[in-house]
DNA sequence: CTGAAAGCGCTTACAG
DNA sequence: CTGAAAGCGCTTACAG
C-alpha cells in the first residue's frame, strides 16, 4: 500500500478538497486548521489526518521551504562543519535554513505546533538531548525530524544520520599500536552517549585482541567539551603509570588534553601521542595539528538535509539510520613512544 | 516631518487601503504586488512607495518575523560568537534567524527582491565584502541592512556595528611594551580592510611614540585566515632579526603563527610572545591559551539584531555606526622576552 | 458540535 | 495601461 498517493488528488488541496474527503463542511475544516475549540475531538482528528495526507498548505501555497536546524548546546567547531554541509545541500533546491536553540521554556506540544505553524518543512536536530517528548510532539504536529549523531541509539521511529563510530575506535587503536604504543588510554565524552560508547568499544576490543588491554584507571568518560579534556587529561597524566598515547572522544577533548600536557611540561607527541575524533577546523588549526578519526560532518549535514526534504515531500525513506564512513587522518600529534617509555 | 507615521492609518493595510491612497483601483495595486508587467512605470513606482509606507504585508498578515544573517566566507569560530549574540537577542522577541551565504549566482536585484518576497524583516551582513550593489538593491527592495565589522569604512548610508579597533591596537602595543619587548611585529589581515588598518595604526602609533617603531620588514598584511598566519609567520621568523613579539590581526592568524613557531622549534611564549585579536573560542582552547585583544563579538551580534529590528519597525536609528569597546585578555601566549633577546 | 450564508481580501480574464 | 466584475479561498457570527 502506497500511502503517499493514497487517494490524494493532484493540485493544491483547498479547504473544499478536505471537506469533501472528510464529509464535513468547509467551515468545520477551517475551524480545525485554525485550532478553534468548537469541534469534536473525533472530527478534529479525522480532519487533521486528511490535511496531512493532502499536504494542505493554506492560501499562501508553499512559501519558500524552510528547514530548522536545532543545536541545543553552544555553537562550536563541530556545528560549523555540520552547518556547512546543510547549507551546501540547501543551496541548490533553494531551501532556507533556520538556526535555533530548540525548545526553551515552553511545552513540547506548544513548541512543535509553533514550528509547524511557522511553516517549517522539517527539523534537523544535531547531536543533542532532544527529549522523547519533543520528537513525539513534532511527529504529532506533522513535522518530519532527522537527528544527526544521536546521543541515544536510534529509536525505532527516529530517522538519524551518524558515522561508523565503532570502526573509528578500531582505527585509532590500530594507528597507535602500529606506532608501538602499549600503554593506552581513552578520554571519552558523555558516558551515556551512544557514539561515545561505540568509539570506546571499538578502541577497547582492538587493544584487548592485541594483548594490550586498557586498564580501568586509563578510561574516563565525561563530556565532549574542552573543559573536560583539561580536567580528565590531568587525571590521566597524574597516574602512577601514565599512558603514552590517548584516544580522545572529540577534538575539543583532545585540545583540553594537550593543554593539560602543556601545564605539566609533557610534550606532544614526543612524550604523549594524542588522537582526536571529528576532524573539525580545530584539528587543523591547533598546534601540533591533530591526528584524528575523521567523521564526515559536512556530508552528514548534507545527507540530513536531503533526507529531511524527502520526508517533507512525503516520500518514504529506505533506511532509518544512515551511517557514513570514518577515516583516519594522521597529522603531527601522534608519534612512536619515546625510548624511555617504550622500555619500561 | 515624521515620515514613519505620515498618513498611515492604523490597522493592517489591505489592497483597498493602498488603492485609495494611490487613487487607483484595487486591481492595479494587486498587479504591482504580483510584479505583473501591465502597469505603467509611474503608477508602479507610486504604488510601491505606498505599499512600503503602509507596511503592506499581504493576507497572511505578519508571519513570524525573520532576519537573515549572511556570512560570505566559511563559518568559523568568529561566526559562532556573532551568531550566539544574534540568537540570544532574537530569542526574547521570538524572531527567527536564517543563515545564508548571501547572493550566489544571481543578480543583486533578483537576490534582493527574493529576500523581500520571502518576507525577511532585515538582513545582517557579517564581516564580508557585500558589494555596494547588493546593499543598494536591498535598500531599493525595502529591506533594512546592518553590517557587522565592515571591511570598508562605514559608508554614509550603511548602518554598521564594530569595535574600537584602533584602541585595540594601542592596548596590544602597551601590553607588549610593558613586558619589555622592543622588537615587535604586526601580522595583519586584509590590507584593505578598515578594521585591519585601524588595528595596525593603533599598534604602530603607540610603538613609535615609545621609541620602538615597527620596521617595515616586520609588517605583513594578508588575510584573516589561519593559512596566512602560517605563511606570514614563517616570513617573520625567517627575518635576520626576528621579532620577540607579534600582534596578529585575528585569532586564526595567531594560531597559524604559533604553528609556524612549532615547525621551527620556536617556543611560545618563551621565545616569542603572541597577541591575537577577537577572543573567539579558539583563543581559550589553543595551547598555549592566547593573550588577545577581545572584541565583544556576541554583543556586536546582539546589537546588530536589535538595530535590524528597529529599522524593520520603521524607527529611526540614532547612530549610523555603533562601536563597542575592546579589552585586553592576558593568557599564556605572552611573556617577557627571554634574556638572550632582551640583551641583543 | 455543525454548517448555511454573508462577507473579506485577493486575483484575473476581459472590455475599453 | 486601467478598472469593473466575476469568482476563489477563507473566516466567522449565528441559527439550529
Amino acid at each position: 500500500m502506497d500511502s503517499s498517493t493514497n487517494g490524494v488528488k493532484p493540485g493544491r488541496a483547498t479547504l473544499a478538497t478536505i471537506a469533501e474527503a472528510a464529509g464535513v463542511s468547509i467551515a468545520t475544516v477551517s475551524k480545525v486548521v485554525n485550532g478553534r475549540q468548537d469541534v469534536s475531538p473525533g472530527t478534529r482528528a479525522m480532519v487533521e489526518d486528511l490535511l496531512r495526507q493532502h499536504y494542505y498548505t493554506g492560501r499562501g501555497g508553499s512559501r519558500q521551504p524552510c528547514v530548522e536546524v536545532v543545536f541545543a548546546g553552544p555553537l562550536a567547531a563541530y556545528s560549523n562543519e555540520v552547518m556547512e554541509g546543510v547549507l551546501q545541500a540547501a543551496a541548490e533546491p533553494g531551501v532556507a535554513i533556520m538556526l535555533s536553540k530548540g525548545r526553551i521554556g515552553s511545552t513540547p506540544t506548544a513548541w512543535a505546533l509553533g514550528v509547524a505553524k511557522a511553516g517549517r518543512s522539517a527539523v534537523i536536530s544535531v547531536s543533542n538531548e532532544m527529549a522523547e517528548e519533543d520528537a513525539t510532539a513534532l511527529a504529532r504536529a506533522g513535522v518530519p525530524l532527522v537527528v544527526i549523531d544521536p546521543l541515544t541509539p536510534a529509536g525505532a521511529d527516529v530517522i538519524s544520520v551518524g558515522s561508523t563510530n565503532y570502526f573509528g575506535g578500531i582505527s585509532a587503536a590500530e594507528h597507535l599500536l602500529s606506532l608501538g604504543h602499549t600503554r593506552l588510554a581513552y578520554l571519552g565524552g558523555g558516558a551515556d552517549a551512544g557514539c561515545n560508547q561505540a568509539r570506546w568499544q571499538g578502541f577497547r576490543s582492538t587493544l584487548e585482541a592485541a594483548g594490550h588491554p586498557v586498564t580501568p584507571d586509563r578510561v574516563r568518560h565525561g563530556t565532549f567539551r574542552y573543559a573536560w579534556g583539561v580536567a580528565g587529561g590531568e587525571q590521566l597524566l597524574a597516574l602512577e603509570s601514565p599512558p603514552t598515547a590517548v584516544f580522545a572522544g572529540s577534538d575539543e577533548i583532545a585540545l583540553g588534553l594537550i593543554e593539560a600536557c602543556r601545564r605539566r611540561g609533557v610534550r606532544v607527541p614526543e612524550d604523549l601521542s594524542v588522537v582526536g575524533f571529528d576532524d573539525t577546523q580545530l584539528a587543523e588549526i591547533c598546534s601540533p595539528p591533530l591526528t584524528v578519526v575523521r567523521q564526515p560532518l559536512r556530508e552528514m549535514g548534507s545527507v540530513a538535509l536531503r533526507t529531511a526534504l524527502r520526508l517533507a515531500a512525503g516520500a518514504a525513506v529506505d533506511s532509518h539510520h544512515v551511517e557514513l564512513a570514518t577515516s583516519l587522518v594522521v597529522r603531527a600529534s601522534s608519534a612512536p613512544p619515546s625510548s624511555s617509555a617504550r622500555v619500561p
